[in-house]
DNA sequence: ATCTAATCGAGACGGTACGTCGAGTCTTCCC
DNA sequence: GGGAAGACTCGACGTACCGTCTCGATTAGAT
């Protein structure tokens, strides 16, 4: 990601001759994107649209992003930045609970299609999903495994796999959102973590 | 789905009377398309591409299909009819094991390309959705309920939720093979069989 | 054209065995190829809307006609099969005055349009300019000829040179059709008669 | 004509902001649409084959004119600004004569086939026709009557109807090539203009 | 009274051109 | 040198027409 190297180069002070990259239009262009994927989704959201709602034009957006799938994915990393973090209240069950609650929230909330639209994104675009992956996914494990990590021994058995933990709680909600069967409720969500919970817990 | 109009017609035994639609030119572009698919995904399947590869033209495509989706849609409902149903050996693990373990090979199998197609396609197009579910999620779920309905009382607790088991057996494996942050393994199948199973087996 | 061998052949009572030609279906088909043309031009007159308004099927305009061209053609001669023949008055002004008046009428009125009509569709196709010239343009030059040879030595120079009378107040008159620049009125052809007529009097 | 409206605005000095219009790729394009209608007619050409001769894209054909037959229409516009204007050697026939002469000659030479096309096309769409009015036959009437004019009341009959005599000279020389039932050469020519001039001479 | 061959209406088929739309690049002027 | 405007190439889309074909149903002369 070209911002990437720029945005190292800032913090370092070694600012380039010329004018410097207008901020303004990079974050009316991140917002355009956004909004339009959760209107329309991912397909039919266009580079001539976003660059219209955002007042810039599209020379401007091919200069920071190398393609349309870049500039969504950095508004996605750009919404997903300032979400909750890791509960922590003594209780394994209390703490996936909520994360879980939580997450719901947010796939249930505007910015759910968002997400779909990415998992959809991915499939057609190696860059895409490993980006997804980089931005979305780890992240959130990794933070959750170690949040996690600290019941190990006592709520949480020995040997649990908590890799295995994760996509056991966290599959079936993507696969609810995705595959649209059935509703996302809060509801399912606390027997699910009850079922896991059960195969997990030490005993 | 005009198709399903022109089948209903020929069971009742009114054929039309123009010249009968060629059923082998039908059978060449849903193979064409499926084959299309499984090699280069859903956006980058084109219909030129599929009409020349089934020897047809583009025109007999969009007279029997109003768009490329459709085309592809009544594709994997073909590939799909055959599937293998769900194991009954007697014993509830062994049985979602099996079936598991089927499921995994299809979805990384030759096949797997098609599902992360089509749920890609269905985030951004409501029609592929709604027959992604029809076609594939809901006759798999009906079928695997019932099987598992007779183990209830037995192996299975008296209240176990069906279709939350089916979602934290299935949620998971979607979950790997779509967003691909790990391989969709044997082992992690068996895994996760246990746990989910640890959680619903009647103690 | 198939129709003139088969023509031929029954009347010579050599008739097929199997079901013989609908003649009824011959002029329907005609008649709606000279009516779309009318109407539309022959670009816009497809095929498939003179089978749907004659009630017959493509297959048997093509089983009958090489193509849309012949159709059209042989529609054409139908309809100027009974046109008004060469005057006799024995004045030769007087002839070429009504003669010219007739055509034009022909030309102004509803058949216009379908001359015009072939002659673009002859810039573009061989076949139809030939047939054009054979079954309209021709037959037409050779009764003037005819009519206006009687008038030579008497009202006509010795050494007039009737191709090129006729080209002289034939070709202004379609000139004024197809171009349009201006309408092409009784004034019009009386006052060209005139002018022609002084160039080509005896004196 | 999108290219109108554009050209006045540059001429006002309101050059636009972003990047001007292609005027190379304009004119490679309107060449090779008359290259192409010369070779083959107004119906063979397609947009495609324009587009892949001129080494443009069929976006930018269509960006600029709104079909094909707008293309040709300015293509012939183009071909036909720099023609030879009315010769003046002070003798009525001769002034006729040379002017039916270069005339000829532009018909029966490469060009001619595109007159062919257009006055074909003109049968099939009211705006190609008006445009070769206006673009073709308008002012090279003008041209050639401000000519004639100049001789009224001496070679040329104080009453002499110019118009007619327009059409008189010009429609049979059309008339042999659009019907092509005689070769259009310039003995042909020759005689034709001693008739007229004959009839429309001052005695 | 069948049998046989050609015709008919209906309509699907392969091919080919059309005109449209989106992605990503490039070019101009302005700041 | 960045940015807005907007033209450009490429390539897929879905539509329309041509001329061909394949059905079942008709219609006569031949047997």
């Amino acid at each position: 990601m070209t911002t990437l190297v720029r945005e190292q180069a800032e913090e370092l002070g070694q600012r380039g001759r010329g004018r410097p990259r207008d901020e303004v239009a990079r974050k009316r262009i991140l917002e355009a994107a956004l909004e339009l994927v959760e209107a329309q989704g991912f397909a039919a959201t266009t580079t001539d649209a976003i660059a219209e709602r955002a007042g810039a034009s599209k020379a401007t957006i091919y200069r920071w992003w190398p393609n349309k799938a870049a500039v969504l994915i950095e508004a996605l990393r750009e919404a997903v930045a300032q979400e909750t973090p890791m509960p922590e209240t003594g209780s394994l069950s209390e703490d996936i609970r909520i994360q879980l609650r939580n997450f719901v929230k947010l796939l249930t909330g505007r910015r759910g299609r968002i997400f779909k639209a990415f998992v959809a994104a991915a499939q057609n675009d190696p860059e895409v999903a490993e980006t997804f992956r980089a931005v979305w996914i780890v992240p959130r494990r990794t933070i959750a495994k170690a949040a996690l990590e600290r019941h190990r021994g006592r709520d949480l058995r020995e040997d649990a796999d908590l890799d295995l933990l994760m996509d056991a709680i966290y599959g079936p909600l993507y696969f609810r959102l995705l595959a649209g069967h059935r509703p996302l409720t809060e509801k399912f969500t606390d027997a699910l973590t009850e079922v896991v919970l059960e195969g997990i817990r030490k005993r």
